[in-house]
RNA sequence: GGGCCGCUAGCUCAAUUGGCAGAGCAACUGACUCUUAAUCAGUUGGUUCAGGGUUCGAGUCCCUGGCGGCUCACCA
């Protein structure tokens, strides 16, 4: 392994700490206070100032130095820790001339100390800790990042997310406000009777979605498995066994482009309740999106770009038909074959081609002229049948199943519908979606003879919703891009160095 | 997969028409006992993503490849 120049010499200095005896990985730490802690610990004492007879406790903080400074025999520093950041101030001639010399020669920014003694405050105003003692707990071979700009490089800040998150802090917080956002969401769902359920991640047989899976292998029973691409199909199972309120919060895995609103792992709620249907979730999912807002941001607005918009219910509830028909002009409804709506679409201004399927158009129409829009609190209703092969039809119109997806700030954030629970009709929507295969469409859901087998020992009306987390976080923390709220995005492997050994076994 | 852009010191970035590869931070040596992007003086540090080509001379121009970003396509 090449080392730089300044790798090298932190590695000296590793040995420089074990020729004097000192471990520079200790083995353990004492830590009294969190730097937090402290600095609260100190104003409480000034605020009942006259306790100055008191003997002040012991200060021990443990931290990562960021910050260096030393004048004359005068040091310094700063020292993170989870909760914050306190300031070190260090004298020759109260630490000791040796110590005091390791300190300038031996510890370095990014090392991981344990400092103690008294708290004051600096003459600028500063609470600081006064050092007595100073020990190295681990010593970091690499240096940080600059301490100004951080660290900028995209690709590093996503490939190696700890240098990332030691140099830009609010990185942290977004990530802090994801863990924020799941637990409002476990909390909304467990307060209301739901249960957290868990289901295969490597299933036989993938369905749930319209999607291309990842496959993989097990060697044992030599059979090919997929990597879900959604848990609805399992969840479903579960109300048919009995349970009315579940939910799952779990990867799913979809062979896909990547792009800012997608990725090839993503994390996806789903829960289901028996004897409710769309209804029943539109009001739900307004009042989790609400609630978690809440609990996140404090307030129940959100930034989007330069707009703020409320998530207050109710939500502007609209159908998917006049949504499109109202800001593109055509009506699908009125063509119900694909060269009439290709036409009226291109007649629109979309930019569709020509091979498109009629449910891709609808669909493509939605894009273009509807989601951009949609930048208020919006439940889109009401989906043509052929996009949606798990939901039940509406009583008064057979084409339009009982659908609908929230949108906030443009940005999809889930799908929801009346469970379909006929298992003939489920039946005959697998057989569509198998000729859809059989075309050519590997996209489409292969049929599951067991859900149809579960479906036929009744399940109960039901509603379901879906939620995308990740972009719910996106939305939430203000994030451009996908991989900003996800902590190590899927890349691309970096050519191998392991196969270095290979070449030198090449005759 | 297509188009455009990027890759230079550990980090952040320069480098004129093709003419000695630089600065700030970090590091190293020294000065300074209340600093906080400390300051001051000095020093070190380079496979300019890789390989090939053109040229007296390539970070710069051409070709091939790698990785990334944006965007379009694909895709909830």
């Amino acid at each position: 392994m090449d080392l730089s120049e300044l790798q090298a010499i932190r590695r000296e200095k590793v040995e420089a700490f074990r020729a004097s005896g000192v471990e520079p990985y200790a083995l353990r730490s004492e830590r009294t206070h969190t730097t937090l802690e402290a600095i609260r610990a100190f104003e409480t004492r000034e605020a009942v100032a006259d306790g100055a007879d008191d003997p002040e406790p012991p200060i021990v903080v443990v931290g990562r130095i960021v910050g260096f400074r030393h004048m004359g025999k005068t040091v310094f520093a700063h020292v993170e820790d989870g909760a914050g950041r306190l300031q070190l101030y260090a004298r020759k001639d109260e630490l000791g001339a040796d110590e005091y010399a390791d300190l300038l020669k031996l510890y370095d920014l990014g090392d991981f100390v344990q400092a103690s003694g008294q708290l004051f405050r600096t003459r600028t105003g500063e609470i600081s800790l006064r050092v007595a003692e100073i020990r190295m707990l681990s010593k970091a071979l690499n240096a940080p990042p600059e301490k100004w700009h951080g660290l900028q490089d995209v690709e590093i800040r996503y490939r190696q997310r700890y240098v990332d998150l030691m140099a830009n802090p609010e990185v942290r917080r977004v990530f802090e406000m994801r863990a924020r956002t799941i637990t409002a969401t476990r909390r909304f769902l467990d307060a209301r009777g739901y249960i957290e359920v868990e289901t295969p991640t490597l299933q036989p047989l993938y369905g749930g979605a319209a999607a291309r899976p990842f496959t993989t292998h097990h060697n044992a029973l030599n059979q090919t498995f997929y990597l879900r691409i959604a848990d609805e199909l399992y969840l479903k199972r579960l109300l048919v066994g009995g349970f009315e309120r579940v939910y799952e919060i779990c990867k799913d895995f979809r062979n896909e482009g990547i792009d800012r609103n997608h990725s090839p792992e993503f994390t996806m709620l789903e829960f289901y309740e028996a004897y409710s249907d769309y209804q029943g979730m539109m009001e739900l999912v307004e009042a989790m999106i609400a609630e978690v807002t809440r609990d996140v941001l404090g307030c129940s607005t959100i930034e989007v770009g330069d707009r703020t918009v409320d998530v207050t219910p109710p939500w502007t509830r609209r159908s998917m038909r006049d949504a499109i028909r109202d800001l593109s002009r055509v009506d699908y409804v009125a063509h119900p074959d694909q060269p009439s709506l290709l036409a009226a679409a291109r007649a629109a201004g979309a930019d569709i081609e020509a091979d498109t399927v009629w449910p891709r158009i609808v669909d493509e129409l939605l894009k273009q002229f509807v989601r951009p829009r949609l930048i208020e609190p919006t439940l889109l209703i009401d989906y043509p049948v052929a996009l949606s092969p798990l939901a039940k039809r509406k009583a008064d119109d057979p084409t339009h199943v009982e659908r609908f997806q929230p949108f906030v700030g443009g940005v999809e954030l889930g799908n929801s519908f009346t469970e379909l629970n006929d298992p003939i009709d489920q039946l005959a929507r697998f057989q569509e979606q198998q000729r859809d295969r059989d075309a050519g469409d590997d996209e489409a859901m292969p049929i599951d003879a067991d859900f149809i087998t579960a479906l036929m020992y009744g399940m109960p009306p039901t509603g379901g919703v879906g939620i995308g987390i990740d972009r719910l976080v996106m939305l939430l923390a203000g994030q451009p891009t996908l991989r900003d709220v996800i902590l190590f995005p899927a890349m691309r492997a970096l050519p191998s160095t392991s196969d270095e050994g290979v070449d030198s076994h090449r005759e």
